[in-house]
DNA sequence: TCTGGGTATGCAAAGGTTTGCAGTGGCAAG
DNA sequence: CTTGCCACTGCAAACCTTTGCATACCCAGA
């Protein structure tokens, strides 16, 4: 039913590869000839079969993006500013959502294949030998997580991790709690590296509780443990899950910041509304998404140029830290 | 580079159609030659290009799916379930954003046509006629407004704007302000006829802001107008506005419910964690993409069943709203 | 008049797959 | 031994473009 070159090649009295050119390289055909081909196709309707297009060129002009989220306010602004840098190249992304399963995120890499010049993974919870044998099939560059071999793009969350923790036991905090992210989470890892680290050397006992699901609902969860470890401070994998644990502990009567003080992580812009608002580690996800966009484009075939970009993180202190309280520890007494 | 359906063939020793049948009419197939097809193929790594199938098939078994802004909390439960309903018939949802932008939205039609058998559109701000001449180029479903000629699937946001503004009246309130949503919404014209309706049956004042940016700041920055024109109660375009224009009345010194009542629409999860809790219009997003889908998908080549569907709305009272204050209205004196 | 260069167009192969049709061989029924 | 059916496989066209090469023409220079 759609109008094929054809259709417009017969409509305008020439063959079809002047048609062709026409559309993809102008500045070969006959002005007269052009326009009279452009009038055919506009009244035809035509549009070249993008599809059609790729199997020649190699090239479609088209990204895929997987996320683990997108309920997540963590990716729109990544989501967003990749989009951004890629129309300016005459790109468009695809979205796709895996709800965190990576059997989802290796199906969804083979369906993108051929679809895309490239795939944008997110937050990937394969393991790393999975992502680097799907590398084969399409080029990849993978966002939060390093993985060898592989362009990527981090932002440095162990270092906001210690600049969380720093600050909590700088504010008298002798027990942190850590709420984990999910399993298979390569920042999960990180942070929690680097915060054991950052609480050995402040001499403060770090409990790592998880693995969570990274929501509001898997913060939540943990209010009920969080209390009962006597925890006086918590340093969540996400901003959800420190917002979450707010009103989980909000409901068992616990106040934030007086009795627990509480980070999270991301600064998404949730963070600035809730109360208190979110002191929180802010990750530059909008360069991120530029960034990653810009290595996959940049160089072509050239994919020997690995680059491993990581971004640098900021703690932005709120409302929801304050001083460690200075009576006996929240334990409960059963 | 990567293998192809003639490369598998040759190391298999058969015919491509063979290879072809093995993996899209196994049962035309010998067992043995299968098994042994499917051994080499699994060596070489082998994948059907997608594109190429699709361009003899004429499926692609992509659904494309174009949202005005993927930041708004509104749209993820919808995308969610789209995809939900898309995996179980063996699609996938393709997700692409617009920025609010009409020209964006045309072009991504244009780009996702013969890469996706169909496009749901999502709350677009073109025009009719534009949408309608689209349409002849990829199949589409419309999400969040009526196009005659076109299956569609909306939310009665007009019963929900009726609710709300009876609720509001019936708290005493006199004097409500509408805030509007962005130029071309199909929904913020069908609230602002039904909140008119609503209002002139309870003979009370309705006065309209906008129209606005469907954001956070898109209320917020009508804070100090809300406050001068001296309204009670404020009707939010939708929960994110609601949000930041308690933020903006805040920050004004005017608390909300006790001087200004505030209803929102939409429902997103965000509205349940705010202080105050928002009241606000539940909108069945999920059921809107699955809706969606099913519609897209159901009727195959039998675009003439073009159904519109209706979905129900429904109030939900939190703790944004309260009795219209005694004394006397808040203008402000210059 | 011939040569050379440039411009505009046509031709046909190529890209990776699906699919209707035809062909092969084996086997059971007659 | 023939017939007919069946299961399997090969052949080639088709889907819609792009693109290297060939062709045709025109015009200027010698």
């Amino acid at each position: 039913m759609p109008a094929t070159i054809r259709d417009v090649a017969r409509a305008s009295g020439v063959h079809i590869s002047t048609v062709s050119r026409t559309f993809s390289a102008p500045h070969l055909v006959n002005p007269e000839t052009r326009s009279r081909v452009l009038a055919c196709a506009e009244h035809l309707g035509y549009r070249p079969n993008r599809a059609a297009r790729a199997l020649i060129t190699g090239r479609t002009h088209n990204i895929g993006l997987i996320v683990a989220d997108i309920a997540n306010p963590f990716f729109p602004p990544l989501i967003k500013a990749a989009e951004s840098a890629a129309r300016h190249r005459d790109y468009h992304i695809f979205v796709t959502d895996t709800n965190e399963d990576p059997a989802v995120e290796e199906e969804l890499v083979h369906a993108l294949a051929k679809q895309v010049d490239g795939v944008l993974l997110c937050s990937p919870r394969m393991s790393n030998s999975l992502i680097e044998q799907l590398s084969r099939e399409v080029p990849l560059v993978v966002i939060n997580r390093q993985v060898t071999g592989l362009p990527s793009v981090v932002m440095d969350v162990a270092q906001g991790a210690r600049l969380a923790v720093e600050h909590l036991t700088g504010l008298g905090h002798r027990h942190v709690a850590l709420l984990g992210g999910p399993r298979g989470s390569w920042t999960s890892r990180e942070i929690r590296r680097a915060a054991t680290a950052a609480a050995r050397t402040a001499d403060a006992e770090l409990t790592v509780l998880g693995p969570n699901q990274p929501t509001e609902h898997g913060g939540t969860a943990q209010a009920e443990q969080v209390r009962r470890i006597g925890a006086t401070a918590v340093l969540a994998y996400n901003d959800l899950m420190a917002i979450g644990l707010i009103e989980g502990l909000d409901s068992l009567g616990v106040r934030v910041p007086e009795e627990v003080s509480i980070v999270g992580i991301d600064d998404i812009s949730l963070s600035r509304l809730t109360r208190p608002k979110l002191t929180t580690v802010a990750n530059p996800t909008g360069a991120a998404g530029r960034a990653a966009v810009d290595m996959l484009l940049q160089h072509g075939d050239d994919r020997r140029t690995t680059a491993q970009v990581t971004l640098q993180t900021e703690l932005v202190i709120r409302d929801s830290t304050g001083p460690a309280p200075t009576g006996k520890p929240h334990t409960v007494k059963e």
